[in-house]
DNA sequence: CATTATACATTGCATCACATAGTATTGTCA
DNA sequence: TGACAATACTATGTGATGCAATGTATAATG
């Protein structure tokens, strides 16, 4: 395998995770998580996200109506930002797992070693 | 479920299947194709893709190299261009199904109703 | 003869993950 | 004590890419 195609290959695995990284988010804040201990939560159970995206993406799910957020001001600590789903955002994990779901079943399908 | 919030549960499911689209295509283009024919299979399949995606997608996978290309200039039908994997092409498969295997795995992990 | 299906191409727009860099506090270890 | 890692969040620019829309052209269907 070339450098290139190793590239390729690369770029390919990250579009594969892109889109299910929202998905994965929720479905960690049935649970409520702050953004630093979310991200191990994820890591920790195999499902590796950068920072540059997840603060901005909870920033954006929240802006959406998907999440509720607050702040913990605590003394003696970094302040930290608390996240937890929003019914819209219940509603929605919901549907992606259903979404997720199918998909698997449509790529069972294509991926038959038929014959 | 609001009119905004129904514009992103449709976002997020496209997302969904965004990075998915490079497999599903690999996985049926291990039977040789057209474009028009493998938007079909795919399709038939349950696998929806639009044609304004899977035309480019198909030029790039072949300008790197995953996959061969060759027109089909029948007398008396349209042109068709058939595509075949290429070896790098069939690497590359077999690496993005393990790394979707691998994300089922995660995935279930991550779902699952605890408590 | 008009409409639909076949077959492919192109362009512009919008989305979004990531790399990178930055700020600031707390904990660890030599 | 002083350097370094870990914690916790923010911001910006770049690149990749799916899709809607539009176009071209031929064959089949009614």
């Amino acid at each position: 395998m070339t450098k290139a195609n190793q590239q390729y290959a690369e770029n390919l695995q990250l579009e594969l995770r892109r889109g299910v990284i929202v998905l994965a988010v929720l479905s960690q804040l049935r649970q409520t998580h702050y953004g630093y201990s979310l991200r191990q939560a994820l890591v920790d159970k195999g499902f590796d996200v950068n920072e540059g995206t997840l603060y901005p993406l909870l920033r954006r799910l929240e802006s959406q109506g998907l999440l509720n957020s607050e702040w913990d001001l605590e003394e003696g600590g970094r302040p930290r930002r608390y996240y937890t789903l929003s019914e819209a955002g219940q509603a929605i994990l919901t549907d992606l797992k259903a979404e997720w779901k199918y998909l698997g079943v449509v790529m069972d399908g294509l991926l038959v070693d038929d014959k």
